[in-house]
DNA sequence: CTGTTAGCGCTTTCAT
DNA sequence: ATGAAAGCGCTAACAG
């Protein structure tokens, strides 16, 4: 076996030494080529070749210089969740961007929800946060913060000391709410869960205690906005909260209220995947969209189009480039992203 | 404001100073709190709270331990890509999964194909790495060879001193084409790319010249072989290679196919996108599946049970598990996935 | 239970 | 263009 299959790594020292140059020759050949002879940077990189080494040890580099150049994603509850949330999906794509551009590496902090969430954090060599949307209680707020790095939210909490990136979620709520809920005498809600216990409960408007995260708690009060414009009492609406965000669920909840005594005939959900369950059960119940049952989504995501769903057009991929940028600490750190109301067939008007 | 708002990090040994301990105290505080009295411990942590001390430097920590807790996962040619492929998703979610459970961290490391991928393999500061299918003539792999620890590549190439894990692809598809191209007369194929180019084109089975995807060679080779048990030869094959792997770029190319002079009346695909991608084209065209033609997908996605899609069930989450496991350093570190094929109505037999 | 010493591998600073 | 010295912040190893 030749020395550069040597299985153990070579520290620049030894290949300094082996080329007959000083360390620092050694280490201005990786990172100022320019200042080094010809002469000298090929002994080195000869001597490298050699004793198969693979460049500075990273650890030592960024200890060093300060930066580890890597970003650190934290997402919610469950990592293993959140790739199958196709928002959470595209968000990471947009931080993906901005990292492959800048020659970031990009640290996904998988958050249980237990106790050891917090020295996780505490644990990660990166240069800047991005905290995916979370509840105004998480602990991991706090553990964030006190890390001293650049940071940003998406979605909310609004964190002292942190950047916040996302739409108003009311004011989108509202608007395709009004479009949801036109000349519905029973309009009804598909919700996201309303703390991080995840529980899933059927409940008037008014039975809504504390909404823990802020974004589904935004949403909700636009739905109610638009319900009571459409003079319609916040008690009288039924909220269907899920414990997750996905078809399966919605389409067994919205069966159920379509089999009640009082059946909703306007379902403003809070994504497309829970809008689609809803499409499901109310074909599956035999009435017609949206004559007998109007349905909104959000997000505008592929399956919306498919099915012809009035839905919130976002982008969150912009969204997750944007906290991307505020993470290395340029741009503003906060910014309000654009939104739409995207009508389709699913509705009344 | 307060001292604890200050906005630099504090070191240990300003903490240990503060407390009136020594650095070693500190750290114990922080590494082997039963070593360290409640006295000492509190005072540290006190200290600490007060400079607002988030704990010990990760860069520091990892340099001096020699390892940093973090595996990293290369991802193919563009990372944004990768998160909308669904099957890499469920595969980072499985990664995710062991990472979470041990405190690990999990850093993507986003492959452009431009010449800065190797810098960033070897900038990255991990203890193992991941790297999702490539093709063998990727230079990243003698990156992450170069790196000397623990390795894994997921589908392959095999490399030297790397684990491997993955199906036996050559089976599989030997298996489901078996399924797809019974009494078919006239088989054809929907392929992935056959190089990193990933240029499309419409060939017969023996312009295939070098398929440099191991895991697309493979499903080609047992295509080939169940196209010939049932007596068809290879060149008559016609193969389409799709330079995505989403439904719209198969969709479009079944349907040129269709419109042949010689329509094919069995397509076996490499995903379940592709094939739902088909599946479109060939209802469009006014044809029946599987009487005029039948069709398999890959990989038994939520899609293939939604269109009755016979096709190749795979744990991707369960792979991705294996190999973080491996990339860990533990277990035996090249295994062989189990598979099987899902008989469902888009088939004749 | 606490402290001292040494040094992880590298790059910044300041010569030459 | 090259080099010597210093030290980034921390913890393993070894006393006391």
């Amino acid at each position: 076996m030749e020395p550069s299959a040597d299985s153990k790594r070579a520290t620049l020292a030894q290949v300094a030494e082996l080329a007959g140059v000083s360390v620092m020759t050694a280490s201005y050949t990786y990172n100022q080529p320019d200042r080094v002879s010809d002469r000298a940077r090929s002994k080195v990189l000869d001597a490298a070749a050699r004793l198969g080494y693979a460049g500075p040890d990273p650890s030592a580099r960024s200890l060093r210089r300060g930066s580890t150049r890597t970003l650190g994603v934290v997402m919610g509850e469950h990592l293993s969740y959140a790739f199958e949330d196709p928002e959470a999906v595209s968000f990471l794509a947009g931080i993906a961007d901005v990292c492959a551009e800048r020659g970031y590496g990009m640290t996904i902090l998988p958050i249980t929800g237990d106790a050891d969430d917090v020295p996780r954090i505490t644990a990660a060599a990166v240069d800047g946060f991005i905290v995916w949307t979370t509840s105004d209680d998480d602990p991991v707020l706090a553990a964030v913060q006190a890390m001293k790095r650049p940071a940003v939210v998406h979605g909310g909490p609004a964190v002292r000391g942190m950047g916040l990136v996302g739409i108003d979620n009311r004011a989108a709520a509202h608007a395709v709410g009004a479009v949801a809920f036109a000349d519905a005498r029973r309009p009804a809600v598909v919700s996201f869960p309303l703390s991080r216990e995840r529980v899933s409960t059927i409940v008037g408007g008014a039975g809504l205690a504390d909404v823990l995260f802020p974004v589904t708690r935004e949403r909700l009060a636009g739905y109610r906005q638009a319900a009571e414009d459409a003079g319609i009492a916040w008690r009288d609406v039924v909220v269907a909260v899920c414990a997750r965000n996905d078809a399966a669920e919605a389409e067994r909840v919205v069966a159920t209220m379509l089999a009640s005594a009082e059946p909703p005939d306007a379902i403003a959900a809070m994504s497309d995947q829970q809008a689609a369950g809803a499409v499901n059960a109310i074909r599956a119940a035999g009435l017609v969209i949206p004559d007998d049952v109007a349905v909104t989504g959000w997000d505008d995501a592929a399956v919306a189009a498919e099915l012809g769903l009035t839905t919130v057009a976002q982008s969150l991929r912009e969204q997750g480039a944007a906290c991307a940028h505020a993470a290395l600490g340029g741009n503003p750190d906060s910014q309000t992203a654009p939104w739409s109301v995207v009508r389709r067939t699913s509705t009344r008007r």
